[in-house]
Parts: C-alpha cells; sequence; structure tokens
RNA sequence: GGGCCUGUAGCUCAGCUGGUUAGAGCACACGCUUGAUAAGCGUGGGGUCGGUAGUUCGAAUCUACCCAGGCCCA
C-alpha cells in the first residue's frame, strides 16, 4: 500500500522542538553584538517620542545574586516593550564603585601590605577591584539577555563623574544648606578611629552597671508641682541606670517616655521617680524597699523639667523619647548627646549641646572635672566612687551583655561624637520641598511607595554627608591652619571639581593644597591665608544619588529628569530617597516622574534567601541548567510589586510553561514551510470563517497584551498570551484546523487561508513575546518566511492600525457559543470512550438535537461540525424551541479514508487512488508527485 | 518595638466598586492519539479564599484583633 503520509503536507520547520538554550543563547547575544542591534535600535528609533529609565547602580563587588538578576530583567522588559511601542527608550547601565565593602575586601586582600601603601595608592587598588567586578557582573547582565550600552556604562568612579558629584555638593554648598556640626560614631580608642556599622562585631562584654540618682533642681519645684501636685513640698530625685559610668560626666539629660507610668517611691523623706512597672525589679536589685508609690502619672508631664548634674554644678533636662524601654534599668534613661546614637537625636531636638570632652585616644580632656586626663575604661570606677562619695550611687553590679568590639583590634569601642558634614534638611525648606515632590509630581507604582517615602524624608534627621574613609570623593573642604576653622565654599568645591575632571578624584590625595585653594581665600574666623585639607569623603549614597546630575545631562539620547527609576522597595530608604534630595537641592525637584518598585525574591516557603539556611537561588546555575529565558519567563509571570517566590518547583513549572510556548509557536512556523507571505497571503474576505475567527482572537489578545506592557503589568500580559497560545490555538485552533492543513491541496485557498492566518499569528506573536524570550523570539523571528528587520528587537508591537482589519466582535460571540458546543460534544466523546464504544474521535460520528437559535446556528455551520468536533459525521435534529440540547454519540459508519482517517460512505476503487476518500483523492498533486 | 506591604487549589496568577455552586494555565490521575511525538487532545480529582470575631439580608471582597512572612528602621 502507497505510504499516503507522504502526500500530506505535514509541518516542517527549522525551529527545534527542543531549544538548547544553553547554547542558543550566547550565540543570539554574540549575534547582537556583532551587529550592534542595540546602536541600530537607537538610530531606528532616532526622533521617536524619549522614554528614559535610568539605571539605578548596582554595587561593583561580588556576584551578580538573583535579586540583581530580577531587577535587570524587569529594566530590559520596561526598556525593550518601550522601544516595540515606539519609544526612542535607551538602556545606559551604570556602576556605583565607591564605598567600605570594596575598600574591606581590598583591605583583606592586601594584608600587611597596606601600611606601605599611601591613600592614593590604596584608592588605585579599589578602582582595580571595582573595575573586575564591574566586567564579572556586566558579563552576566548580558548573557541575562539585557540589551544596553554595555560598552560604555556610567561609573560612580569616572574622573567626569566624580568631578560631577563634587558639583552637585557645590550647589548645596552655594545655597548655605551645608554645615559642619557634631554627631557620635562607633570609635576605637585604641586604634583612634572611627569605625563604620561593619567594622563592629558583638562580643560578650561585661560592663560595670550603676543606678544614680539626680536631684531636681531647685529652680523646677514649682513647675512641678504645678504638673502634680503631691510633689509640692517634697524633695523630688530621679533615678538612672547606665552601663557607661564613664559617660555620666557627659550626661546632660534624662529622658522619659512620654507615654509609661512613672511612680514617685518615698525613700528616706526624698520622692525618687522610677517606672512603675520596673520598681519592683529596682528595689530588689538595689536593696531599697520602695513599698507603694506616693504619686504616679505619665512620662509626658516631665517633659523639659530641669534635674541636676549628681557630680557638677549644672542641670540635667528632662527630656521625652519613645526609645526608653521597660527591658532593663528604671525607665528613665541618662542621656550623653555626644556618646549615643538616641541620645544625639534627642540632643538635636531639644537643642543640647553635642558634648563629647575627649580626645582620639579616650581621655578626658583638661575640661573634665575629677576625671580630667584619664581613659575612659579606667574612669569607669572613678565615677562610681565620685558618685558614692555625693551619695548619689545606690548600687552598682555586673552586666553581661553582647557589646560593640573593634574589628580588627577587639578592643570594645565606644560612641564619640566627631566634627561631621551635613546637609540641613530644614535649610531652604529642603525637606518640605522634598515632600511636595513626592505628593505632587511623582506617580508611585505601587501607589503605597509615596506613603513609606515620605514617612522617611518627613522624619529623618539631618544627612551626614562626611565618612572618615579612603575609597570615595572627597569632600574639598579645607581647615585653616591658624585657627581651625573649617571651610567649604562654592569656589572651593568648584576649584576642586575642575581638577578632578582632569585628574580623578584621587588628586585631592596627590596634587599640592595648593592647587585646591581658590584666589584670594581668607579664613573667614582669622584671616588666614594657610589652609590644610580634610580627609573625609562623601557618603555614597550622595554619590549614587548624585547620578542623575553626572549622567542624564551628559549622555546621548538622556534627558533630565528621567521618565522612571526601579528599584527594589529597600531604595525607599537608599536610592529614590538620596536622588530625590539631590535633586531638590541642584535643581529643586524630583529627578525622577516615575518610580516603580519590586519586591525581593524569597524561597519557596516565602522566607527569605540565604546562604547560611542554604535556600538561595543562583541565576548563574538557572542560567546553566535552564537557560537565561527561563529566568525572564519567571519575571514575566510573577507578580514583582510584592514577595517573589523562586525553588525548584517554581523553576520546573517556569520551563513546562516554556515548552508548551515553544511547541505552538513552533507548529505554527511548522505549517508555514511552502508559505510566502508575498504572493500566498489570502485577502480577509477570503479567508475561511474559522481563520478569521483565530485572527480575531489573536488581535483581541494583542491589545491585551500591549496594554499590559504599557501597565507594568507583565502577569497580565502573560496570562493573555498563555490563554491565546494554549487555550485558543493549541487546544483549538490547530486542532481543528490540523486536518485541512495537512490533507487539502497544498495551494488551495483553503490551505492558504490557514496558513495566512497562522502566518499573521505567529509573527504578531513573536514582536509581541520578544521583551519576555529576546532570544527565542528572535530564533523565532529567524524562522519565519518571508523578508523582515534582521531581528525582532527593531520590530514594534502589533498596535492600531495593524490589528484594525481582524476585530470583530461579532464573529468572536458567535464563536464562543460554537465552542460551548464542543465542549459538550467533548464530554459525550469521553463517556464514550470510557465505555469503549468508540476510541480516537474520528472513529465516530454525532448525533444532535437541539431547536431554536441553537439549531439555527449548527445548522449555518453545518457542514463544518465534523470538522469542529473533529468526528467523521454530525447529524443535526429538531427538536421543539426551549428544549434542552442533547448529544448522542455512536460509532462512525462507512470506509476509513487511508489518508485523512476520516469515515465516509465510500473510498475510491481506481487502483492509484484506492482507499482513499473524494477529497483525498481531489487534494492529491495533478501528477508524478508522491 | 515602629513605618510600609503580603497571605485565593501542589505552583504561577484572575476574581471590578461586597451578590448565583470561587476561575485559568501548569502539575497530578485516567483515557485517546502516534501525521506538533522527549509532542498533541480529552476527561477528572483538588480550595474551611492564613485564623478568629464583627458589620451586613449577603464577605475571598469592609472593620478589628491574632498568626505567618517580606522590606526599612529602632
Amino acid at each position: 500500500m502507497a505510504d499516503w503520509k507522504d502526500t500530506c503536507n505535514l509541518p516542517r520547520t527549522a525551529f527545534s522542538m527542543k531549544a538548547n538554550l544553553q547554547t542558543a543563547e550566547p550565540e543570539a547575544i554574540a549575534r547582537w553584538e556583532a551587529m550592534d542591534l542595540y546602536g541600530q535600535i537607537r538610530q531606528a528609533r532616532a526622533g521617536a517620542p524619549m522614554y528614559l529609565l535610568h539605571d539605578g547602580p548596582p554595587y561593583a563587588n561580588g556576584e551578580i545574586h538573583i535579586g540583581t538578576a530580577l531587577n535587570k530583567i524587569l529594566k530590559d522588559l520596561v526598556v525593550k516593550s518601550h522601544n516595540m511601542a515606539g519609544f526612542d527608550a535607551p538602556y545606559l547601565p551604570g556602576w556605583d564603585c565607591h564605598g567600605l565593602p570594596i575598600e574591606l575586601k581590598v583591605d583583606r586582600e592586601l594584608g600587611p601590605k597596606k601600611k606601605t601603601l599611601s591613600t592614593a595608592d590604596f584608592r588605585r587598588e579599589c578602582r582595580a577591584y571595582a573595575e573586575k567586578y564591574l566586567d564579572i557582573q556586566r558579563r552576566d547582565f548580558k548573557r541575562l539577555g539585557i540589551l544596553g550600552l554595555w560598552d560604555d556604562p556610567y561609573k560612580t568612579m569616572a574622573f567626569r563623574y566624580q568631578a560631577s558629584i563634587v558639583r552637585a555638593l557645590g550647589k548645596f554648598v552655594a545655597q548655605d544648606m551645608v554645615y559642619k556640626g557634631k554627631k557620635p560614631v562607633h570609635w576605637c580608642t585604641h586604634c583612634r578611629t572611627a569605625l563604620a556599622e561593619a567594622e563592629v562585631e558583638y562580643e560578650a562584654h561585661v560592663s560595670p552597671s550603676i543606678y544614680v540618682e539626680f536631684p531636681l533642681a531647685d529652680s523646677a519645684h514649682a513647675d512641678l508641682a504645678a504638673r502634680v501636685p503631691a510633689f509640692a513640698g517634697r524633695q523630688v530625685s530621679v533615678l538612672i541606670w547606665t552601663t557607661t559610668p564613664w559617660t555620666i560626666p557627659s550626661n546632660l539629660a534624662v529622658a522619659f517616655h512620654p507615654n509609661y507610668v512613672y511612680g514617685a517611691y518615698d525613700v528616706n523623706g526624698t520622692a525618687v521617680i522610677i517606672a512603675r512597672d520596673l520598681a519592683e525589679a529596682v528595689a530588689s536589685r538595689t536593696g531599697h524597699s520602695l513599698g507603694e508609690p506616693v504619686v504616679t502619672f505619665e512620662g509626658a508631664v516631665m517633659d523639659r523639667l530641669t534635674f541636676r548634674h549628681p557630680l557638677y554644678e549644672r542641670d540635667s533636662l528632662a527630656i521625652l523619647a519613645d526609645y526608653v524601654t521597660l527591658e532593663a534599668g528604671t525607665g528613665i534613661v541618662h542621656t550623653a548627646p555626644g556618646h549615643g546614637a538616641d541620645d544625639y537625636q534627642s540632643g538635636v531636638r531639644y537643642g543640647l549641646d553635642i558634648y563629647a570632652p575627649l580626645d582620639a585616644g579616650g581621655h578626658f580632656n583638661d575640661t573634665v572635672e575629677l576625671f580630667a586626663g584619664l581613659q575612659v575604661w579606667q574612669a569607669n570606677p572613678k565615677v562610681a566612687e565620685a558618685l558614692t562619695a555625693r551619695g548619689r550611687l545606690w548600687t552598682q553590679e555586673e552586666y553581661h551583655h553582647q557589646y560593640p568590639h573593634c574589628w580588627r583590634c577587639h578592643h570594645p569601642v565606644i560612641f564619640l561624637a566627631t566634627a561631621q558634614w551635613f546637609i540641613a534638611m530644614e535649610s531652604h525648606q529642603l525637606r518640605a520641598r522634598a515632600l511636595e515632590e513626592i505628593r505632587g509630581r511623582v506617580r508611585w507604582i505601587p501607589s503605597w511607595g509615596q506613603a513609606r517615602i515620605e514617612g522617611m524624608i518627613a522624619n529623618r534627621p539631618d544627612w551626614c554627608i562626611s565618612r572618615q574613609r579612603a575609597w570615595g570623593v572627597p569632600i574639598p573642604a579645607v581647615d585653616c591652619t591658624a585657627c581651625g576653622h573649617a571651610l567649604l565654599t562654592a569656589a572651593l568645591v568648584e576649584q576642586a571639581a575642575t581638577v578632578f575632571d582632569t585628574y580623578g578624584a584621587d588628586a585631592w590625595y596627590e596634587r599640592p593644597v595648593g592647587e585646591f585653594i581658590p584666589q584670594g581665600l581668607a579664613c573667614p574666623s582669622c584671616g588666614g591665608t594657610h589652609f590644610e585639607r580634610e580627609h573625609n569623603i562623601l557618603d555614597v549614597w550622595f554619590d549614587s544619588g548624585s547620578s542623575h546630575e553626572a549622567v542624564l545631562p551628559f549622555r546621548e539620547h538622556h534627558h533630565w529628569p528621567a521618565d522612571i527609576y526601579l528599584e527594589g522597595s529597600d531604595q525607599h530608604r537608599g536610592w529614590f530617597h538620596s536622588s530625590l534630595l539631590v535633586g531638590i537641592g541642584t535643581r529643586g525637584r524630583a529627578p525622577f516622574n516615575q518610580v516603580l518598585t519590586h519586591g525581593f525574591v524569597v524561597d519557596e516557603d516565602g522566607r527569605k534567601m540565604s546562604k547560611s539556611v542554604g535556600n538561595t537561588v543562583a541565576p548563574q546555575d538557572v542560567i546553566r541548567q535552564s537557560g537565561a529565558e527561563i529566568l525572564r519567563l519567571w519575571v514575566s509571570m510573577v507578580d514583582y510589586r510584592e514577595d517573589i517566590r523562586l525553588g525548584k518547583e517554581i523553576l520546573a513549572r517556569t520551563v513546562e510553561a516554556y515548552r508548551k510556548f515553544r511547541n505552538v509557536l513552533r507548529v505554527l512556523v511548522a505549517n508555514l514551510f511552502d508559505f510566502n507571505p508575498a504572493t500566498d497571503l489570502v485577502p480577509v474576505d477570503d479567508m475561511l470563517d474559522i481563520d478569521r475567527w483565530a485572527l480575531a482572537t489573536y488581535a483581541a489578545a494583542a491589545e491585551r497584551i500591549v496594554q499590559a506592557y504599557d501597565d507594568y503589568d507583565y502577569p497580565a500580559m502573560y496570562q493573555a498570551a498563555n490563554t491565546l497560545i494554549t487555550t485558543d490555538i493549541s487546544a483549538f485552533y490547530v486542532d481543528v484546523t490540523k486536518d485541512r492543513m495537512y490533507t487539502v491541496g497544498a495551494a488551495s485557498t483553503a490551505r492558504r487561508s490557514g496558513q495566512t492566518a497562522m502566518y499573521l499569528i505567529v509573527e504578531g506573536l513573536s514582536r509581541l513575546l520578544a521583551p519576555i524570550l529576546s532570544v527565542t523570539m528572535d530564533e523565532l523571528w529567524r524562522a519565519l518566511p518571508g523578508g523582515r528587520l534582521p531581528s525582532v528587537h527593531l520590530a514594534l508591537f502589533p498596535m492600531g492600525d495593524e490589528l484594525a482589519p481582524w476585530r470583530d466582535a461579532d464573529r468572536l460571540a458567535r464563536w464562543a457559543r460554537l465552542r460551548a458546543v464542543r465542549d459538550e460534544v467533548n464530554l459525550a466523546l469521553e463517556q464514550r470512550r470510557q465505555e469503549q464504544l468508540i476510541k480516537a474521535n474520528l472513529s465516530a460520528q454525532v448525533v444532535v438535537r437541539t431547536g431554536g437559535d441553537d439549531l439555527a446556528l449548527l445548522d449555518a455551520h453545518r457542514d463544518f461540525l465534523p470538522t469542529l468536533f473533529g468526528v467523521s459525521a454530525v447529524t443535526l435534529h429538531a427538536v421543539a424551541d426551549g428544549q434542552t440540547r442533547e448529544i448522542d454519540v455512536q460509532k462512525a459508519e462507512g470506509h476509513k479514508c487511508e489518508r485523512c482517517w476520516r469515515y465516509v460512505p465510500e473510498v475510491s476503487t481506481v487502483e492509484a487512488t484506492a482507499g482513499l476518500c473524494p477529497r483525498c483523492v481531489d487534494a492529491l498533486p495533478v501528477a508524478g508527485a508522491a
């Protein structure tokens, strides 16, 4: 028997079923690079409306992790989809290069050799380190399929960028928004240096803890009696507890919690104030019996009363603070603004001196009575002695706790207020204007981003911009050698910026100080004209927060402000925050119109990923095992606004989804192997009904997809694509159409009609999915028949006029009814199959009894019904209108056509075509084929 | 402890301003197909909508509290 299979138009294509992404991806990326695809896109979109996503710079340290990958892929989706929507949407990647983490790594790598290096040499090592990791990260970002100007990214350590940072600072200086003040930092008295949080290690430590009594100032008695009459005529004092006795000489305040209840306890005729809930514990620890309180009151009533210092002839102010807890102590916190973070905040709020009378080695200076010259650790017992001598010490005991130690020398560290540079939040209404921009100008996506950053800006203290570090951009301030006065002027800043333009910021450490001093500079304090430079660098948040100043005005295809910033939600505190403040300072407005945030990647149980728990997923592993396309598809299907789960099963599901997409698209191209769109396209009016339905369905989905891209709603775009591809095209359209595609005459209008629909759909889908499956769609693009642009990424989305001819709501509605009948028939067929009456659908015939509109609809499609149901024959029977539809399934009658497998009443008996149905006889190639 | 946010089938997501038996795809089971074949089609099972208490004629949808989790602070 002849093998009729060879006479069928079976699908064939070079677009393989197996993706082989591990090799296909690097090949595609290499091809894009060779053809300068990114540059071609820029050229193609030149003159189009701009859409600028400004890249938040990742830190040039370590390998990329899954969170970085998520962020970059999302950016790529935004950028690619805007380019395909017709915008000129460039992508200029950037890197954050300065800062402590790199310094620490380089420090560790250098080991003892570091001591022999000058600051400038050390900075060169840091630069090389940053450059190395920038390369590693760039390689991985490119491997993810992200298109951008990889050859010329922005770097915060570039000379011109460094100069821009300083110029941005200059704008603040020129407006008098920068001042020098004091702030406590971790300080190692042994190494005589400030320590960053990352350089502090918590270790077990035993501190001497003391309970100290502060008497009420005589002048405050009347005031207190007015507030709490029960105190009238009494001796009053307050009891505090501290584990750092040496800070008592620096005490300037005692802090109450505004809402806690405090009690006054009679102790030898004095009313001693202690938090009520702690009185019992205090009594047992100090051995003083306290009994019932004389009176109780809320902490708020104590605000701004004055107490007396327990050792010195000065006041200690009663203040309110909500960091006061009832976990230990007395519920009243000894406050030394120069020696604690909380204390400092309170000090600023209450206008207290940031008092820290110590030298770098931790010795009290000469102004400190009783303890001058003593080192803080030696002072601890002396303070206790002095307090005891004055009858102010209730008791002392050892206290075991975790205490910060220097990571280097492992000595305990102290908090010490040192001179720092600040940007004043209230100067030129910086805070108010920032809040105005947040509320009025910027679009926050999702909308709660506004509340989040608003709260932070509203409550933040002045911005401390100086760091005592080496790897960063120096604050070009100088000190008068005569009187020590610190100067930071607009002229100084501009002078430094000019030097940095040419030599980079290293110049601050290498070139003569004279090059940085503008002509005619004189100390405003003493008139001196000799200066030495300071060695503070800028907070790295100022570096990255200046990116809009350093990048947007200078790069091609860029403009200020950016249309969008897109980062993780932690950046409300970070880059969004610093960029906004810098923007207000330099140009009086936010540097972005929209801010889009995404959540964090967590494991399959919703828990944070951490190396120690071992639940991390490395993007490099996913790429190796499945391909970057899988990661991209995953990003597109999840709701990135909240926590995003990732793990084994999710990846497996994503791989399945990828395969499904690929196979369906494959069958569409595979049916086009003999189709030439230039000559074979069938005009829409000549197309078959179902083919026109397919186009209408595609057009509706395409519109939803384009809209979803515009809304940054990638899950919606994925769902729309998924439903179209799996349900409409694969399970329905292709299934119902394939008999025609395979068995009808190759060049017949019927087949060309189907090919026309398939061609238009697969060509459109390759564009619609290109932002997500960038490599796969480009590969598909190249497998399509006909001439086209060299890459799908140069194309535009199917939009507007292109889709207009296919839109057809009436047809969609009519076919929805037909498909409902088909669903019912499938149910009946399945039942019969279970009963083993039939096997394949073609071995069945169907009888439908129905009436009314239903009958009219089916009757109008009478000839198409066998195809619709996939069976060999369908008989319609009219019943009274209103009666439920009945479907009866029977074994098909007649003979099975050996070519198309349908059962037909009669098959050919002519020798050359024996066993074929008339349709197949007609379809056979006229001569010589097969 | 505070600010912001999240919790719908095994997985990823729909479910509009509260209103018929909570949906889709994948996964799973069973069957069919072997002319999309390391594919395709069909049918089916599976959810106390995190929990509790309220508001309401009626709540996945509103309120309060609780639990679990995330980011940022302290």
